[in-house]
DNA sequence: TAAAATACTTTGTATAGCAAAGTTATTTAT
DNA sequence: ATAAATAACTTTGCTATACAAAGTATTTTA
């Protein structure tokens, strides 16, 4: 916890989770968080992110211990399915608390 | 706006505000959205920074037009006020805006 | 008057994101 | 039959930048 009384977020933001943060992998993640599982190809239509992009921050998230990555073959063609495991959803519910804390008083 | 019709905010999410979006900035704006005025080891106290990051951060901030830098002397010794100039408070308020939007419904 | 403290800024390094090029297999065109 | 194009990725190289450490200048304390 911070030592600031008021606001018990501010100097806590140094740890915010990096991983997470970065906004190519919170793209992936808020998608994933609630359509559970897509492939590459899809993700590359949602997030607008290059195939050189995705497939890094795909590597990221998987050494992050926050993606599933299950490769499979489509007809003759391969197609790589991705999902987020138990604990990428907590890191990105928590990551989600914090912002939402954050903002919470910033009227629109 | 993104080509996606259900979530506003996914191939958006690209062009956030990387100047708001590093957590060291996001603390010294968000501070100074609520406090209007503060000097450099007031800053320095609330978000645990060190001097020569804060006073990176600060460079940037005010090179990008978000922050006003005002020296002067508290008795013999230098002081440094920051204050968010309107297009800064513009900038922090987009940005908390688009964070609301994206975690919305992530429930607690 | 020498040492420590205040209030910063500048420099150096290591990480990491992005784009471009490379890889392998498959499908279409000639 | 084979050459070109497409699909589905991965790897490499460059650049930007955040953080830490060192440097600077003035002032206060021992």
């Amino acid at each position: 916890m911070s030592e600031n009384g008021g606001n018990p977020s501010l100097s806590d933001l140094a740890d915010l989770n990096r991983i997470v943060h970065e906004p190519a992998r919170l793209a992936i993640m808020a998608l994933l968080y609630v359509i559970e599982s897509a492939d590459f190809t899809f993700l590359i239509n949602q997030t607008g992110l290059t195939w050189g992009n995705l497939s890094a921050h795909i590597s990221k998230l998987e050494g992050a211990g926050y993606l599933e990555v299950e490769k499979s073959f489509k007809g003759k063609r391969p197609s790589t399915t991705l999902r987020l495991t138990t604990q990428g959803r907590k890191a990105f519910h928590d990551y989600a608390q914090r912002m939402k804390q954050l903002f919470k008083d910033v009227p629109a």
